[in-house]
DNA sequence: CGTCTGACTAGTA
DNA sequence: TTACTAGCCAGAC
């Protein structure tokens, strides 16, 4: 019985609630989770992900847009375009599909 | 304990 | 656009 980390744990629910296509930087996820800062713990949760289908960790990304994950980047791409979000030479365009600032409180609820 | 490596980011040049 | 920097920090060795 493998334990799973407390942060990693509020980092999975962050990526939880990532609308249906829509993408999240690993910063703001970081954020969301409580741990502002710590993009690399986001990457690094997510590296250690469990097998979980209702887990949508190919809805985050880079700050930039450009998709970060090491193994099968090609499986990130295919999901994010079956929901509808265009991605060209490895990256998304965050300002079209990135989660807007003042959109945060309709979908997240408050914002840090 | 030190060093290195990342699914990172924002800043500077 | 790329290149480099400082900050970030949990594992692996």
């Amino acid at each position: 019985m493998t334990r799973i980390k407390p942060e990693y744990r509020r980092i999975y629910d962050a990526v939880r609630a990532i609308p249906r296509g829509r993408v999240a930087s690993y910063g703001e996820i970081a954020a969301r989770a409580g741990l502002p800062g710590r993009a690399r713990l986001t990457g690094r949760a997510l590296s250690e992900m469990p097998d979980d289908p209702h887990l949508p960790w190919h809805r985050v990304v880079r700050a930039d847009g450009r998709l970060a994950c090491m193994r099968g980047q090609r499986e990130q791409a295919r999901r994010l375009r079956a929901e509808g979000i265009d991605v060209r030479d490895g990256r998304v365009r965050m300002d079209a599909h990135g989660l807007h600032h003042d959109l945060d409180r309709e979908i997240w609820g408050s914002v840090p």
